[in-house]
DNA sequence: TGCTTTTTTTACAAGATTTTTACAACTTGC
DNA sequence: GCAAGTTGTAAAAATCTTGTAAAAAAAGCA
C-alpha cells in the first residue's frame, strides 16, 4: 500500500486526490479554499511556508498585494481542526506558517 | 549529506533554509532580527563581523545612525543561547562582535 | 432572478517584536 | 586613577503583525 497522495498521522488525514480530510475519523466539511490552505500547509508539515508563498500558490497575489483573508481562512481552519486547531497550525510571527505533524505527548510514567 | 545551508557544532545548529536554529537538539525561538543576527554571525563563525556590517546588513542602517538596537539584540540573542551564549558571542571592543565554534574544554586530566 | 454559500474586506483588538531611553558597568589610553 | 568612549541592561515606548467579528462582495446554483 501506497502512501502518495495524502498527509497521515494519529488525527488527521488529508487525500489530496479524493480532496476530503479527516480529523479523527471524521469528515472535515471544507470550502475549496479551506482545502487548498490545509493541502499547502500539510505538503509542506514540519516546515515554515511564508505567507508571501501562500499567497502566491493559492490566490495568485503579489508581493504588494494587502490583505487579511489568509488570515481569516487560517482562522477557519483552525477552527475546523477542532481542538488541535492551535498545535497544528503554528504561527511564525513575521513569516508565515508551520503544520506540525502531531507528535504524542511522551507519558509521565515514561519520564526520566 | 551536505552540509551547505547550515552551521554546525557540538551544541549549535544552525540552518538557514529553515530559518531554525537549535541548542544541545531544542529548538530556539528566534525573532526574524535575532535569526537574522545569528545567522550572519554564524555564517562567519571565528571571524569579526564589525558592527557596522551588521547593522547595515541586518537594519540597512548607515554609519552615521546612532542606536543600541544592535546591543539590545545580541543581549537576547545570548540569554536565547543560555549556558553558551557568552562563549559563543565574544564582544570585541570597539569593533564589533565574533561567534567562536564551540570547542571542548580539554579535560583537566590531559592538561600539562 | 433570488437564495445560499463562500470569499474578501473592514475596522479594531490583541499580541509580539523592535527600538529607544536612561543609566550602569566596563575598556582603553593617558 | 581619571576621563572619554563603548557596551550591557532593564524597562518603557513605539511599531508592526496577527487575530477576530461582522459586514460587504462575489460566486454558485436551483
Amino acid at each position: 500500500m501506497v502512501n502518495i497522495g495524502t498527509y497521515r498521522d494519529e488525527h488527521c488525514l488529508v487525500d489530496f486526490q479524493a480532496q476530503s480530510a479527516f480529523v479523527d475519523s471524521e469528515a472535515m466539511t471544507l470550502t475549496r479554499k479551506e482545502f487548498e490552505l490545509l493541502a499547502t500547509l500539510a505538503t509542506n508539515a514540519g516546515e515554515i511556508v511564508p505567507r508571501e508563498v501562500l499567497l502566491q500558490d493559492i490566490w495568485g497575489y503579489s508581493r504588494e498585494i494587502r490583505t487579511r483573508t489568509l488570515d481569516v481562512h487560517i482562522r477557519r481552519l483552525r477552527k475546523k481542526l477542532g481542538q488541535y486547531g492551535e498545535k497544528y497550525i503554528e504561527t511564525i510571527f513575521g513569516v508565515g506558517y508551520r503544520f506540525q505533524p502531531y507528535r504524542a505527548p511522551r507519558s509521565f510514567l515514561h519520564v526520566a
